[in-house]
DNA sequence: GAGCACTGC
């Protein structure tokens, strides 16, 4: 069957999307989804959206004899959002027949929701309970064009789960351009055919949205956006602004450049409204984005690429977009990742235009040349999937718990890189979670079910033994969330957010410290207004709250309780911390105040956000639980540790690696 | 003596 592409957000009059590929439209399918009926709800010409698709597949009776539609979602409140919208819609309460189901917050009836709202996480992690996800009749997975890991692991899984259940069906929903290569995907392979159900609609934005490019490159593209903003305010007619920019750096100095020629505006003209949005924010920044400009005020909202999907400002008609984004890259073979700052994809530039077009027609204003827009070897099609750029470590470990031992097999949607393959189980087979044969040991089986990794698990299971499991499931949760402590730009403000992170600070290290702001956030009500006291992010705290307990039903579930405190016993809990990550450990190098770590890592460096930043470590040995290059190779969060407690550990590791 | 895109279980 030919593919064929609809125009954005219609449907013929009277056509079932059964029949859809015959009308003109957006959606594109190989086999019919007849088998409980087609959907025959539009009667007059209306606009059918995405979001809409479940429920008339629910009207159609696709969600009969029990059955359930699942819609996943790479984000939360994208999750949260759709099902709430559309419980609205069918009439029903949230929770009822439309529910949604996401890490902490389970909004859904066992028995009566028939539409359920997931993020593809969550979805995958059911693999692991029902492999052939046998309540669900109709899957569809939307934004896969964002091609998240779990959105990729989900589509390999899949495909394998509709070769034995063949009657499920599947819905792919991307917005870009790489919709034919999902089909082909579906369509080919052993004992798959055209047949197969899959559908695939392209969104469409609302409204036109011109675009304009420089002439030539640009040098400066933080100084040319202030100059592009700077045009808009005095030659175009009323309306926001939205600057797509890397990171936080560029953003402080693209306001404040901003901010400086404000006193030179005309007088009488409208004024200048400059505002930051990056994911580190305070909460109060964050919603600061979404109020209305003040009166005579244009604002200017410059964002990284949070503004790109995950948030949504209203009002926006104009957008300056840098053509660059930063993004994690994961080195294999050092173990280290990276942030890079790399030209966007054609995809991302569209996605970032059409941030102008939601309320009204718009202009983007792209700050290169349209000959780089089309040169694919300056700008790819579409963002590198995160699966080539990621530690493969936890999902091969998840894949091997789903029974798929054989990773050449796996269909993965785009194979991820071999070396990383390999690494990773290398790093499985040290760590004793996969026995020589390849398959999963006992341990490993366990590890794969905590929503963790590894070495936190490791760490997790030991403390039992070192009768620390109180303290050590905090640090577990703490680790797990950023940013706890609020870092202001600069000035009296930073020294005095300095000063209340003091209060926490451990001898021992930034564990410790982290275990201390917790327990003072515990202990003080856990409010908001405490924590804007005490320069600590209100949001990372409650979300580390939320992780303990869950973790904490986990430590239930495995037998690790009772529940102990090593009752201020700091040695034992830092023995435990070892246990987990003795594969972090580094050692001082006093003549150059750099520490080398004992796999070979090279020259590395404290965080400057580390307690440990400013003194020697008096042992000289620490254990560290990250480390990422940026301009040198940073260790963050790290413990002062005795090299002794290494040794029963390091032995272990050697003679798995040399066969002695 | 100096820094951190964004998600997700």
């Amino acid at each position: 069957m030919a593919l064929q592409f609809w125009k954005p957000g219609t449907v013929a009059p009277g056509s079932s999307l059964d029949r859809a590929t015959e009308a003109e439209g957006h959606v594109l399918q190989s086999a019919p989804l007849t088998a409980a009926g087609g959907i025959q709800a539009q009667r007059e010409r209306l606009p059918i959206f995405k979001h809409q698709l479940p429920q008339y597949l629910y009207e159609s009776g696709w969600a009969a004899q029990g059955h359930v539609i699942a819609c996943t979602q790479p984000r939360r409140v994208a999750a949260t959002s759709v099902a709430t919208r559309v419980a609205q819609e069918v009439g029903t309460l949230l929770g009822d027949e439309v529910g949604y189901t996401i890490r902490f917050e389970d909004v859904s009836d066992k028995e009566r929701t028939r539409i359920k709202y997931m993020t593809d996480g969550m979805l995958f992690r059911e693999t692991m309970r029902d492999p052939l996800l046998s309540k669900y009749s109709v899957i569809m997975i939307d934004e896969a064009h964002e091609r998240s890991i779990y959105t990729d692991l989900l589509l390999g899984i899949l495909k394998k789960v509709r070769r034995k259940r063949p009657a499920l069906r599947l819905i792919v929903s991307s917005a870009t351009l790489d919709a034919t290569s999902f089909h082909e995907y579906f369509t080919t392979g052993e004992g798959c055919t055209q047949q197969d159900a899959v559908i695939i609609s392209l969104e469409g934005r609302m409204f036109p949205v011109e675009v304009a490019y420089l002439k030539e490159p640009c040098s400066d593209y933080v100084m040319e956006a202030v100059r592009i903003v700077w045009e808009i305010h005095l030659r175009q007619g009323p309306g926001d602004v939205l600057v797509f920019l890397t990171g936080r750096e560029e953003i402080d100095r693209c306001i404040s450049e901003i901010a400086e020629r404000i006193p030179t505006l005309p007088k009488g003209s409208l004024g200048l409204q400059p505002l930051p949005l990056y994911a580190g924010l305070t909460t109060d920044a964050q919603l600061a984005v979404f109020q209305p400009a003040e009166k005579m005020s244009r604002k200017v909202v410059v964002s990284t690429n949070i503004a790109e999907a995950s948030v949504t400002i209203d009002g926006i008609k104009f957008v300056v977009d840098c053509g660059f984004v930063k993004i994690r890259t994961y080195n294999a073979k050092t173990t280290l990742s990276r942030l890079t700052v790399v030209p966007t994809s054609r995809a991302s530039a569209t996605q970032r235009a059409g941030r102008a077009g939601r309320t009204s027609p718009g202009i983007c204003f792209r700050l290169y040349p349209e000959s780089a827009f089309n040169d694919r070897s300056i700008m790819p099609t579409t963002t590198p999937p995160e699966i080539v750029r990621t530690d493969l470590t936890m999902p091969i470990l998840q894949l091997k718990a789903l029974g798929i031992d054989d990773l050449v097999k796996f269909e993965w949607v785009t194979n991820p890189p071999a070396e990383g393959v390999l690494r990773a189980l290398e790093a499985l087979i040290g760590a004793g979670m996969v026995g020589d044969d390849g398959r999963l040991t006992l341990v490993g089986e366990k590890v794969a079910e905590w929503p963790v990794e590894v070495n936190i698990a490791r760490a997790l299971f030991s403390s039992k033994e070192y009768k620390c499991s109180e303290e050590m499931l905090t640090i577990a949760a703490m680790v797990s969330v950023q940013d706890v402590f609020v870092i202001p730009e600069g000035g009296s403000a930073g020294a005095l957010a300095e000063l209340e992170r003091r209060k926490f600070t451990a001898e021992e290290g930034d564990h410790l410290t982290l275990l201390n702001a917790y327990n003072a956030f515990i202990r003080y009500g856990s409010s908001l207004s405490w924590c804007r006291q005490h320069a600590l992010n209100f949001r990372a705290l409650s979300r580390a709250v939320s992780i303990r307990s869950q973790l904490k039903k986990y430590m239930q579930r495995f037998g690790l309780t009772p529940l102990q405190s090593c009752e201020g016993d700091a040695q034992r809990l830092r023995r435990c911390i070892v246990a987990g990550f003795w594969k972090n450990a580094a050692r001082f190098v006093e003549s150059e105040g750099t520490f080398r770590g004992v796999r070979g890592e090279g020259v590395l460096y404290i965080h400057p956000s580390s307690v440990m930043f400013t003194r020697k470590p008096r042992t000289g040995w620490v254990i560290f639980h990250e480390m990422e290059e940026t301009k040198k190779t940073h260790i963050r969060i790290i413990t002062e540790i005795e090299p002794d407690w290494l040794l029963e550990y390091g032995h272990k590791y050697v003679d798995k690696r040399t066969g002695q």
